[in-house]
DNA sequence: GCACAAACGAGGCATCGTGTCGCGATATAG
DNA sequence: CTATATCGCGACACGATGCCTCGTTTGTGC
């Protein structure tokens, strides 16, 4: 079931995708679709967590640098080409609209856990980083903004000099320069 | 007429806005809408795209970090305040289901003038700031995402945090550092 | 002031997607 | 064999879209 709504969202598009399409192609009466899902931001968001979380989960390496790198490859790599991140991208946009899908996406939020796995990682080599949910943005962000915005990734070596100076400056000590 | 979308958008929000509620709110018929934009995505963008270049306009300051972080604080409001922001948000979210509505708003970036403003004044105090495109991500991207994902924008003092962080590792010389 | 043309408001219409309802078929349990 | 629950499927009302037409208003040259 979720994964005709993988299919249909890579074949026909978030706009061609129905209701009616989903159940057709997974074989089903449409009845049956509402009975487990009351729209179709819920399909989508059960249809992209699970394989986000196994998505953007990437091995720890020794560079701190790498491992930052290593995440926003695989981050534009998810909102870019994976059907998970598509659905993502269309639920993001959903929001937009409907305040409902706003909730929704907050109770799961997709992106939250992953990047804090990483930044745990690189907190130790980091002392300055801030908090949380500022280095999370600071982090993913500019990768998020350029997809939702232009439609396509930044280049590995933006992304490359992106990972280093977020590096370079949660690793100085702020307060001694701003006292 | 643009006023009128302007302020069906802040009353009843982008869902129950239909072009038939705008020929009404504008009092014409619908016909005459359609005869000037072909659909909800036209308008939206020419509703907001001369207000947001005045929005985003920002004094330029002496301290550098103040001036990020003032325009930071005004995309901030655009975003999560002004009319005209909503409908950038509605737009930015059609973007992510219709390829025709991306391309539009790629024609029409709505962000990059005001940013690309500020980066150049900033410029001359950091030597070893990034090519725009990266620069403009780094510097929006977390604020953009954030009230993407949210709802809410950062709040003041994250985005302080944010703006110096920034500018700091912008103005060390990385080559120095990588080479 | 008049006539002509363009633009307009209003409403009708076909089409499509949504979400609900009821019918008939199937299967699983007792 | 029967009762109950679940399912596929079509029918339905509702609302939004985009197009078309009708009769009116507006503005221009004569």
């Amino acid at each position: 079931m979720l994964h005709a709504v993988d299919d249909m969202l890579v074949e026909v598009g978030y706009g061609a995708m129905t209701m009616k399409g989903i159940a057709n192609r997974a074989g089903v009466g449409r009845q049956t679709v509402y009975r487990w899902w009351s729209n179709k931001a819920e399909i989508l968001l059960e249809a992209c967590a699970n394989d986000a979380r196994s998505e953007l989960m990437t091995p720890e390496r020794t560079d701190s640098r790498r491992t930052l790198l290593d995440y926003l490859a695989a981050l534009t790599e998810f909102l870019t080409v994976s059907p998970a991140g598509l659905a993502y991208r269309a639920l993001l946009g959903e929001a937009q609209h409907d305040p409902e899908v706003r909730e929704l996406l907050r109770a799961v939020d997709v992106l939250a856990e992953p990047t804090q796995t990483v930044l745990e990682r690189v907190r130790p080599f980091a002392p300055s980083m801030p908090n949380v949910p500022l280095a999370s943005t600071q982090l993913y962000g500019p990768v998020l903004a350029q997809v939702l915005t232009t439609g396509s990734g930044l280049s590995r070596a933006m992304l490359s000099t992106h990972a280093a100076l977020l590096l370079q400056c949660w690793k100085v000590d702020l307060s001694s320069r701003l006292g």
